[in-house]
DNA sequence: AAGCGCAATGATAGCGCTAACATCAACAGG
DNA sequence: CCTGTTGATGTTAGCGCTATCATTGCGCTT
C-alpha cells in the first residue's frame, strides 16, 4: 500500500521532529520517504545489496547522498546483536610491538566495516579488570587481548560474554578461546642457546619487570642452568638486573650502568626489548667500550630501528603485525561463520633470532 | 546462590528468554526483579545514585554482582543519545608521539567511563574521508582529529555530525572547533634560528614526506633564505631529501647517505623525526664521521630515546601526553556542561628546542 | 482537613534500527 | 482454474535501555 503511513503534508528533508527525543539526524526513514520505499528496504539495499532489485538500489543510493545519510550503527547494533566492534585490549600502545599489532589489526578488520575499541590494560591485573568490564558493556563482537594470566573475575567475564576470544603475543597450555603467540620460554632458551654457541660465558640480563620478560629470563636461565651442570669448570654465570616499566631507552641506559657495577666482567647483555638494548649500548658508547668486542648486546622484537643502528642489533624477531593480521583474519572467516562456540585453539607463530653486528659470530 | 558452571549456560534465570531476539545476557529488568524495584530505579542506581536511598541502591548493587550483570551501553547510548565513546582519528599508532597522543587520551578519558574508539587515516585524505564516516555512524559523543587539512567531504560531515571536535597535532587560523596543537611552520623556523646561532651554514634536511613536515621544511627554508638576504657573502645553502613515510630508521639512514652523497660538505642535518635523525646517525657513524663536529644532527619530537642515545639527541620537544591530556580534559568539561556548539578556539601548546650532543653550542 | 513541597519510585513510551514473518506479483506445472 | 514457487518488498514487533511524566508517601504549613 505503499505511502499512506506518512502524513503527506510534512515538509520534506526536516521530517517529523516533534518528538522531543529524536536526535534530529537524517533516518532511515526519512531516506525511505525520499526513495519512496519502506524503511526496510532502505536497510536491506544498504546491508545486503543483493536481495534488492537493481533499480531500487539505485533509488535508494541516491536518495542516501541526497539526504547526507549517516547509517546508526548504535541503532543498527541493538536491533541485530552485531555491533561490528572488536575490542583490542594491550598495555600500552606507546610501545612499538603493540602499536605494531595494533595497527595491522585495526587495519585489516577496517576492509570488512569493523571497528576497534581500544582499552589500556597498563600492565596491571586491576586495571584489566576494569576495562574487561568496561569494554564488555559496549557488546564488541568479539576481543583480543595481550597475555594469558587474567584474573578469574576476568576470565568468567569474557566466558559469559559469549562472544569469540583471541589471547595474543604469549602462549599457554589452556586458553580461553584462541591463543596466537609465541612462547617467551623458548625466546628465553633459545637466545642462551645461541650466545652460548657464540662462545659467551659471562651474562648480563636487563629486563623489564613484567610476566612475559620473567618468562623470556626463566627461560634463559634454564638453558644457562643446564649448561652449567653439563660444564661445570666452565665459569657460566648469570646476573639479572630487572628495570623499571615501562621499558625506556634510559632506563635500558642505568640497567646496564647498573648491571657493570655488579658484574665489571661481563661479557654480553640479553635485554628484555630492543628499547632497552639500545640504552645499554649507548651506555657502552659512553664508556669507550667496544660493541661487539668488549660488550654483546642482544635486544627483542627486532623493532623498526633494530637493523639501521650502529652497529646493527642482534635481536629476536616477532611478527607483531602478523599477529595482528592473522588475528583479525581468524575473527572475520569466524563472524562469517558465525561459529561462536570457544575453539581451545592454539597458533605458535614463532620466533626467530636474527644476529646481526652488537654479538660476535656463532661457531657453527 | 552459588556460581554456575560453564558447562550448562543459561536455562531459567526468571524472565521471558522464549524471544527469540532476547539475546540471553542479563538485563537490567532480571536485576530490577532480583532486588525488588522497577527497572527504572536499577538504572538510576547505576547511574545517578545521588538520587536513590541508600537502602535501594544497596539492594540493586548486591543485586547487581549476584546476577552478574553487565550494562548494555549500546542500548543505554541508543536512549540517550550519548554513547560514552570518543572516536580518535590519528595518521598512524605505529608511531610513538601519535601512540602518546592516543595512549594519554585513551587513560584520561577511562577515569570519566569515556571510551576510544580507534581510526587510522593512514595519512591519505580518502582514507580518511571512510574512516570519518564509519566512525560517525557509531555515534561517537566526541571526534579528535590529527591535523587540519581535510577534504570538504569531511567537513561537512563533522559539521553535520553536531558533536565537539578537536583538531591537534597542528595549527589553522580556521579550525572546525576547538584547535590544539602548535605550529610546524614556528618549529622549522626556530630550529633554522637556532642552527644558524650555532654557527653552521650548509644544511641539509632529511623529512619524512607527510604534510606536516613539510610545513616544518617551509618554515626552516624561509629563515634560512632571510637569512641569506642579510648575508649573501656566507654562503648559506640547503638541501632537502624527502623520505618515504612511514619514517623509519633504515629510511633515515638511506636518506641520510642519499644527502651527504649531493652534499659532501653538508655541517647539519635537520631530521622529521627523531626516528629519521637516528638513522641519520647511524649512516654517520658506519662512516666514521665524528658527531657533531663533523656532522650536527637534529630530530623533531623528543622521544623516549632521544635524550639516551649516544651521543644524546638534540631535538624538538613536543608534549604528544600533554596534547592527549588536555584534549581529553576539554572534552569532559564539555561534555559536563553539554555544550555543544563549535568554538573556533585555538590552543598553541608550543614546543621546545632541546640542545644536547648532536649540535654544537649555540653562540648565545 | 486540605494543601503544598519534596524525595523516592514507578509506568510509559520511545531511541533507530533489523529479524522474522507477511504479502504480492509473476509465472510454472498440473 | 488452482496451487506452489520464487523474488522483491512491506509490516510488525521488538532489541535493552533512559527521558519524561505520573504517582506515592511523608512532613510541614495554613
Amino acid at each position: 500500500m505503499g505511502d499512506s503511513s506518512d502524513s503527506r503534508p510534512e515538509k520534506s528533508a526536516g521530517g517529523s521532529r516533534d518528538n522531543p527525543r529524536a536526535t534530529g539526524a537524517v533516518r532511515l526513514s526519512d531516506v525511505a520517504a525520499a526513495a519512496g520505499v519502506a524503511a526496510m528496504t532502505v536497510s536491506r539495499a544498504l546491508n545486503q545489496p543483493e536481495l534488492v532489485s537493481e533499480r531500487t538500489r539505485e533509488r535508494v543510493q541516491r536518495a542516501v547522498i541526497e539526504t547526507g545519510y549517516v547509517p546508526n550503527r548504535v541503532a543498527g547494533a541493538l536491533a541485530s546483536s552485531r555491533s561490528r566492534m572488536v575490542a583490542v585490549l594491550v598495555p600500552t600502545v606507546a610501545h612499538s610491538l603493540f602499536a605494531d599489532v595494533v595497527q595491522s589489526m585495526t587495519d585489516t578488520l577496517a576492509c570488512e566495516g569493523y571497528q576497534v575499541l581500544l582499552g589500556l590494560t597498563g600492565y596491571q591485573r586491576e586495571q584489566e579488570e576494569a576495562v574487561v568490564e568496561t569494554v564488555l558493556s559496549r557488546r564488541p563482537d568479539a576481543l583480543v587481548v595481550a597475555g594469558t594470566r587474567h584474573s578469574s573475575a576476568t576470565r568468567q567475564r569474557l566466558e559469559a560474554a559469549r562472544i569469540p576470544v583471541v589471547e595474543i603475543w604469549d602462549m599457554s597450555d589452556d586458553p580461553l578461546d584462541m591463543l596466537i603467540g609465541f612462547s617467551h620460554h623458548a625466546v628465553g632458551a633459545a637466545v642462551a642457546e645461541h650466545l652460548l654457541g657464540c662462545g659467551y660465558q659471562r651474562f648480563g640480563q636487563v629486563m623489564a619487570d613484567d610476566p612475559r620478560s620473567h618468562q623470556r629470563a626463566e627461560g634463559f636461565n634454564a638453558r644457562i642452568k643446564a649448561e652449567q651442570a653439563t660444564r661445570p669448570q666452565a665459569g657460566i654465570k648469570v646476573t639479572t638486573h630487572w628495570a623499571d616499566i615501562p621499558a625506556s631507552l634510559a632506563g635500558g641506559r642505568s640497567g646496564g650502568a647498573a648491571l657493570l657495577a655488579r658484574m665489571p666482567d661481563c661479557e654480553a647483555i640479553v635485554c628484555g626489548s630492543d628499547t632497552l638494548a639500545m640504552g645499554v649500548i649507548a651506555e657502552a658508547q659512553s664508556r669507550a667500550m667496544a660493541i661487539p668486542d668488549a660488550l654483546a648486546v642482544m635486544g627483542f622484537g627486532d623493532m623498526g630501528f633494530a637493523a639501521a643502528t650502529w652497529p646493527a642489533l642482534s635481536t629476536v624477531r616477532i611478527d607483531g603485525a602478523g599477529i595482528g593480521r592473522l588475528t583479525a583474519d581468524h575473527l572475520l572467516k569466524r563472524f562469517e561463520t558465525r561459529h561462536h562456540e570457544p575453539l581451545h585453539d592454539v597458533l605458535d607463530i614463532g620466533f626467530e633470532i636474527v644476529a646481526r653486528q652488537t654479538t660476535r659470530a656463532h661457531r657453527s
